[in-house]
DNA sequence: TACAGTCGGGG
DNA sequence: GTGTACGACTGTA
């Protein structure tokens, strides 16, 4: 009997028995351990259904333990009379599970189709890099497995984790890669991909020296690992990228899919064992948060830390949601199977409404507080405990498999004296315009999986705020918010989504519905305490009052909607001024969200612009934010008088820029996403005409890739950048470049009172080498924004 | 002018 | 393996 302790690496089933789990001891050695994890699902439906699963199961090869039980279902009051089957060994479990649901369609399957490492995070509390406490035997079984820490840690110590990076020369879907630049500990080498058989060699032996514990790589799910492995086979020298040598690597393929309203494309990836395999290109919004909220994400939702670096956050809330059912002992449904509740079209004009939008008064503003709800909708989910199985009609309060009801047992309705709070009756809210009710008598699922996360991210956020800027702390707590912060938003539109398991557009709409009326709270907080109210978006409002521009002087107001509300407001900063822009297409009419301002501490806030846009040219966007830097640093007298002729040179100088070819043309890329297959365009789109010249060379691309181009001259108008030919320099598009940044340029100072027409013109006349002169109390501001 | 195609924002 | 619904804007015909 040994007694280990150490970091949680890796956890999967072993094709043989049983699950493996990697601990990265305190000894500093990486150990393989077994542990028994025998997995049990559960069936519902017909008796004689079932009593035909249990013979059908019986007679399959796996070692199976069958027995009738109850369960619950989180729609269902009362328990669910269940089959439940352990399954010994978990590799074992999916095949049997999909044969069974073959064959038996119409039973209903729970707990059948989650990873074992969301069952083992619900049985055991574990997480990636738990710190553990483990008993093993002679053979390194698993006797006894103890967690010492919970993923709610704010600062957990850094386990010591060591680390390889491997990267091409350049973008594969560029150029071809002339090397494999290796970075290590102590190492850094690069190795030639003309040579494989010392490339291979080397690696192999890199590998088995360094033993990394995480391969950080740029393109290795989508080409350099695929690529690797390929010469490894054909020179018949296998590469050791998996720690556990008999599991090989795990591939799955490209492929597209409908998401966030849009066609999706992720590429193929190449999973490890035993060790982390991260693509830094591959890795959905790894940019945001880094290896810090990569390994956070991990932590709260129980994902390996593998799929959590690539996974979008909606799966993180859902695994999330998952493990709070297993612990909680309700049944996780197969697939969801729920349809909306019936409703008349009065209803749908109503319930529809998404967040609030206001008009906002248009034009340039100073001295303007922007305050937002913090996580509104999360905050709404848990205050006012909406989830799917509390939201439910009064009249008709069981319009499924049963009636809304608590988590942690039966509620019934009652109707006791009015409560203290206006819209609660008892364990029931009513919900303003909607006619639902909320049972308030047990946290529902979404708000019990919800309030650790709302708490730990306000905690990081004023831990963040305590540590010093040079202090590296300050930057792991910011990845750390970052990654909690997706998650919170996407839980929402999860509420919403057809294919959640946990998911009722109810309970979307009944969030949506408290939040327009805490927006509508706030306005009168705020215009009873003398604000005026310039804006208001879904969760945040931009008020005015004459004398009002210090932080402290907003206090009240935040107090006083937070009192009404009941919900987390803060104060997101006071402009020195905004802007709310007008439509392009009618001046008039004032848009939502299309304004940029400058905080009193100097820094900027866009939304909706140019710069904002993925699409748009690096160089316009830099060219638009300088822009706007520079009116932040101007005086307001320099705002009202000189700034034509000064915005005029500025404007020439950038376009002589253009004009002199220095600009480099990854400046000047556009890039647009694929949203359809090319031969499904009715016209084609810039980006369509990119994406047919690549096919045409060979390179295919499918519906939700991004395409990078460059707008040319003549037909077809653009060049894709991943040609094998760059373009002439000469045959750029100058004047469609002249006109987005003159686009770009003409958003920024409308709010000042200059027309873009009126620069397009002056554009057309200015000579093409005007020199440039910044107004001297910009020069050194210039400087350094145009150097960044 | 109509409509097809693309993007954002939440924080 | 998993977010929605919608409005603003641009480019093409």
């Amino acid at each position: 009997m040994a007694e280990l302790t150490g970091w949680l690496l890796d956890l999967y089933p072993d094709p043989q028995a049983g699950a493996v789990l990697w601990l990265l001891g305190e000894d500093g050695k990486r150990h393989r351990l077994l542990q028994g994890f025998p997995l049990t699902f559960y069936a519902a439906g017909p008796n004689e259904q079932l009593r035909q699963l249990w013979r059908y199961l019986q007679s399959q090869p796996e070692v199976v333990e069958l027995s009738r039980t109850e369960r619950r279902d989180l729609f269902c009051p009362q328990p669910l009379p269940v089959l439940a089957a352990q399954v010994a060994h978990p590799a074992q479990q999916p095949g049997l599970f999909r044969r069974a649901a073959g064959r038996f369609p119409e039973l209903n399957f729970y707990d059948a189709d989650l990873s074992l490492a969301l069952h083992h995070a619900a049985a055991h509390g574990t997480f990636p890099l738990a710190r553990c406490r483990v008993e093993t035997d002679a053979e390194n079984k698993v006797q006894a497995l103890q967690v010492l820490d919970t993923p709610w840690d704010l600062e957990p110590p850094p386990p010591p984790l060591r680390l390889l990076r491997l990267e091409p020369d350049v973008d594969p879907a560029h150029a071809p890669p002339k090397y494999v630049v290796v970075r290590g500990e102590r190492l850094a080498c690069r190795l030639s991909l003309a040579h494989p058989r010392p490339l291979l060699l080397n690696l192999s032996a890199i590998l088995r020296q360094q033993d990394p514990d995480l391969l950080l790589t740029l393109w290795g799910d989508t080409w350099l690992l695929p690529h690797l492995l390929e010469l490894g086979q054909k020179w018949r020298l296998p590469l050791p990228l998996s720690r556990d040598p008999g599991m090989g690597v795990e591939h799955r393929p490209e492929r597209t899919y409908m998401a966030y309203g849009q066609v999706i494309y992720r590429g193929r990836q190449v999973y490890l064992f035993g060790r982390w395999h991260i693509d830094g290109c591959n890795a959905m919004l790894f940019h945001e948060y880094g290896l810090d909220g990569v390994y956070e994400l991990a932590r709260v939702t129980s994902l390996p830390v593998q799929s959590a670096a690539r996974l979008s956050p909606g799966s993180g809330i859902s695994a999330m949601q998952m493990v709070t059912a297993l612990r909680q002992g309700v049944l996780v449904p197969w697939h969801k199977q729920q349809a909306e509740l019936p409703k008349s079209a009065a209803e749908l004009m109503i319930s529809d409404q998404g967040g609030l939008v206001y008009q906002p008064l248009s034009g340039l503003h100073r001295d303007v507080a922007e305050i937002d709800f913090i996580s509104m909708y999360p905050s709404i989910m848990r205050h006012f405990n909406i989830s799917p199985e509390t939201v439910t009609h009064p009249e008709n309060p069981s319009p499924l498999r049963g009636e809304g009801v608590g988590l942690r047992g039966e509620t019934e309705p009652t109707s006791p004296p009015d409560g203290a709070e206006p819209g609660v009756r008892g364990d029931w809210r009513l919900v303003p315009q909607l006619g639902l009710v909320i049972n308030q008598g047990q946290p529902g699922l979404i708000p019990l999986t919800l309030a650790p996360l709302l708490d730990k991210r306000l905690a990081l956020k004023q831990r963040q705020a305590e540590l010093p800027a040079w202090d590296p702390r300050r930057q792991v707590c910011k990845a750390k918010a970052t990654a909690h912060k997706w998650l919170l938003v996407t839980c929402f539109g999860y509420l919403g989504y057809k294919n959640a398991r946990f998911g009722r557009i109810e309970a979307h709409q009944a969030v949506t519905a408290y939040g327009r009326e805490a927006l509508l709270q706030a306005k009168e907080a705020a215009e009873d305490m003398g604000f005026s109210v310039l804006h208001m978006y879904v969760d945040g409002l931009w008020v005015q009052k004459p004398g009002v521009s210090q932080p402290g002087q907003l206090q009240p107001l935040l107090l006083e909607i937070a009192e009404r509300t009941g919900l987390p407001i803060a104060l997101d900063g006071i402009y020195r001024w905004v802007a709310f822009l007008p439509s392009r297409v009618d001046g008039r009419v004032p848009v939502a969200n299309r304004y940029f301002g400058t905080f009193q501490d100097g820094s900027l806030k866009l939304r909706g612009v140019e710069a904002r846009r993925g699409d748009t040219p690096p160089w316009i966007a830099r060219r638009q934010v300088a822009l706007i830097e520079a009116l932040a640093q101007l005086a307001d007298d320099t705002l009202a008088h000189d700034l034509l002729p000064w915005l005029l040179r500025w404007l020439s100088h950038a376009l002589a820029e253009l004009r002199s070819g220095r600009i480099p043309s990854e400046q000047l890329l556009a890039a647009q996403k694929l949203s359809r297959a090319l031969d499904e365009y009715r016209t084609p789109s810039p980006a369509a005409r990119a994406a047919a010249q690549l096919a045409s060379e060979g390179k295919h691309l499918r519906a939700g890739q991004r395409v990078r181009f460059l707008y040319t001259l003549g037909e077809p108008g653009v060049h894709a950048w991943d040609l094998p030919t760059p373009p002439d320099r000469r045959s750029l598009d100058l004047a469609r470049y002249q006109e987005l940044l003159i686009r770009a340029v003409g958003a920024v100072v409308q709010p000042f009172g200059i027309a873009e027409d009126e620069l397009r013109l002056r554009a057309r006349g200015s000579a093409p080498n005007v020199t440039f002169w910044p107004l001297p109390r910009l020069r050194e501001n210039i400087a350094a924004r145009v150097a960044t």
